[in-house]
DNA sequence: GTGAAAGCGCTAACAA
DNA sequence: TTGTTAGCGCTTTCAC
């Protein structure tokens, strides 16, 4: 007994204090269940008195719902990563849902995750890091939910939460080119990230459609250190741009600071810069970079609106939600040259 | 039959098709557990087959053990959170040991959060994030063992990992004397914070010793967006100081952000200015803050090391583990007045 | 509206 | 070394 006061209180304890039985206190802790207010209060009172809460792990196993959701998120730092993992997580939460979050700095770490994501039961995924077909169909085979967060499959369905940056993409290089800018750079990311490539086929594009001419290109990493090196390359070549396009916050900031001070240029006077994502450093007066905000609140939104519906419903199909982004002009492209 | 293939395979299904009994199976996925190397090949092969991880749910509640950590942290746009979230997580993976993570913006928030940390039955939980005496005791009532990260409680032991800026603040204050400073102001953090009131402190005694003058101080709430109106307020004082001691990072670079860019002074050259906690961000050359460096990666690996002991043996009394934060100089402060 | 009983998938005695 | 058996704490039929 004195033994029993040093563990967790179970609903059988509950039960006897109350003086009723242990699926009557099951019931008082679910929402639809049928009990009578008298039996109730008295329950609750015994619970409150025994620090009694239900135990989610034993639930779980019953129930065969977890409550639990499976995070996939680069421990980068790539600002974006947080902003959008906590958006995300505070809306599981509203939803009584939780994350279990999972770190993979490169993709052959994803395999070991996976195992773990499934030994956890975890009643759903929501990705914000690189997730490829094939694991896709290994949580589709297994029945667990995804959803990738910016990032889709492009050889088949996926559910999806995009950001459409195409349209803010012609409006950022109409607003280059109305600035006059004529020699275009682009810093781009890693060759093997799908968000890169889109977002620089999509300024290829637009720079076309106002005949601009991108008079060279570099990979950086997406990380702020990537940025300077990056830019020393560009500007290492023939012609020297006016602008330098990025194909994400990150690696423009990085870019600006090397601009500015470790080649003495101004900003945007002597070479001006543009980003994508809309992260909150971007905005910082030091920046003010001219970039493409996404709406990761709605987006987060979405998300865990879409994961919810296919955790209750796993006949749902596959859904692809688009966002636009929105094109947001800072004193880091508001130059004209010549 | 052709609904068992559609559902999760169990040991028993395992057992069955290896020809063995499910607590051989269960035995193979165990590391100390005696098995010949016959059975154990057999049950790996089924199991293979069957795409079989054993349920970390079911085992949670017979072992009384889920690998569950409750991490809780502030969503906010503070840096040094997610720098200390991903650190502590990858730290928790290599252990073995999942995070569930939860955030706090309010202290108000907390209640419910420590209500779902208790159903989800964390075999323990670190806190990045305000957790005051009572919720301490709360979760020791209980028997969860906690390590609160940067943090520490006054009026009783507690498990933490600190660090200490006391050193590292005496060489800065030591330094800003050497460049000629005489009007200092610092740039404080929310009264109701204990990092920002040691900090304080701690630069107070500092000033003092080297017989500097505090001309003026206003607060923020650590973070950037505070750092711009706590700096106007500052320079609103009669006597104008030459250098600004911001007790965190972030208040800093949104003082240096609004001075260069809206009060149009020249950092450090009109002003000076000096953080505290080495962000990753304070690095960036526009900012090259001068400040404190704490040792993230150690701080995380002691905490996460802590706890795992005393999830091993909860008989372990209370621990602090205090680390020195290393002074860095950067441009922000390398300018002497007069 | 309530209680008795079965069982979710596992580990851990205990026997063999 | 292996199999049998009894739970971990809960939800959920099924009687009443």
């Amino acid at each position: 007994m004195s033994e029993k006061l040093k563990n967790r209180a179970t609903s059988y304890d509950v039960a006897k204090l109350a003086g009723v039985s242990q699926s009557t206190v099951s019931r008082c802790f679910q929402n639809g269940a049928p009990i009578s207010g008298k039996l109730k209060e008295k329950v609750e009172t015994a619970a409150r008195e025994l620090n009694y809460q239900p135990n989610a792990i034993a639930r779980g196993l019953i129930m065969q719902r977890t409550g639990l959701i499976g995070i996939m998120v680069s421990p980068s730092i790539n600002f974006y990563y947080p902003e959008a993992l906590f958006e995300v997580t505070e809306r599981l939460s509203a939803l009584n849902l939780r994350s279990l979050l999972f770190t993979a700095r490169q993709r052959e770490d994803l395999p070991v995750l996976l195992d773990q994501l499934w030994q956890y039961q975890v009643d759903g995924v929501i990705s914000i890091s690189f997730l490829e077909e094939d694991q896709y169909e290994w949580l589709n085979d297994r029945n667990i939910p995804v959803v990738m967060f910016n990032r889709f499959l492009t050889n088949r369905s996926s559910n999806s939460v995009w950001c459409d940056t195409e349209p803010a993409i012609n409006e950022l290089v109409a607003h280059l080119a109305e600035q006059g800018h004529e020699r275009i750079a682009v810093l781009a990311g890693p060759e093997t990230s799908m968000v890169n490539l889109i977002r620089t086929a999509n300024i290829e594009k637009a720079l076309e459609a106002h005949n601009l001419m991108m008079v060279s290109k570099a990979n950086g990493d997406f990380l702020h250190a990537s940025g300077g090196p990056a830019l020393r390359e560009i500007m290492a070549s023939d012609t020297k741009p006016s602008v330098v396009i990025s194909t994400n916050d990150m690696m423009a900031l990085g870019a600006i600071d090397e601009a500015r001070y470790r080649l003495n240029l101004s900003v945007p006077e002597d070479i001006a810069f543009t980003g994508i994502d809309g992260i909150n450093a971007a905005g910082f007066f030091s920046y003010d970079l001219t970039t493409i905000r996404q709406p990761i609140d709605r987006m987060a939104e979405a998300a865990v609106t879409m994961l919810a519906e296919r955790i209750e419903d796993p006949s749902l199909t596959d859904e692809k939600r688009t966002f636009s982004g929105t094109f947001i002009t800072g004193e880091s492209s508001m130059f004209s040259p010549r």
